[in-house]
DNA sequence: AATATGACGTCAC
DNA sequence: CGTGACGCCATAT
């Protein structure tokens, strides 16, 4: 675990971001990057949550698999990471039907979830706020969200 | 030490 | 609106 003070410290933030999120809410590897400062990082919050440490497998780990919520953590489309272990992808979208969010499969078997349902937003940046109002042409435009 | 991958996102075409 | 290329950087060979 040879990782820099620096690449410590992005492990960190984005535990920390990633235990924010509230039961049965989901957001995406993108959004907790720009919470944590680096959001031309999303890859690397996907790195995290791969080597999020096991309870049991470490001595004694500030975040572990036990106590971060990384399932849930999905991809911007919505759809749960198939990563390259199928069983691992299905058991994401298990336990986040255990917390009572609904997730649809496709027809590929694509892992879907509805953001505007079960999306979680928290510190969305004024940027983008101004930028949300400033689109003029929207028809299909559905209801915000807002869990907290 | 160098090269290849990956739990992603955005832009260009 | 689908596909391709690039950026990013910790891990794995």
């Amino acid at each position: 675990m040879p990782r820099s003070d620096e690449a410590q410290a992005f492990f960190h933030a984005v535990y920390s971001a990633v235990q924010e999120i509230p039961p049965g809410k989901v957001t995406s590897y993108g959004h907790i990057a720009k919470l944590v400062g680096t959001p031309q990082r999303p890859r690397q919050v996907g790195v995290c949550l791969k080597h999020l440490p096991d309870s049991t497998t470490t001595p004694t780990p500030r975040f572990h698999h036990t106590n971060v919520p990384w399932q849930r953590v999905i991809n911007a489309k919505g759809i749960v990471s198939p990563r390259s272990q199928p069983s691992g992808a299905h058991n994401q979208a298990a336990a986040l039907e255990a917390e009572g969010v609904t997730v649809t499969t496709g027809p590929l078997g694509e892992l879907m979830v509805d953001f505007g349902e079960f999306g979680w937003f928290p510190a969305v940046l004024p940027s983008e706020e101004a930028q949300r109002v400033g689109a003029s042409d929207e028809e299909g435009e559905e209801g915000s969200e807002n869990g907290d």
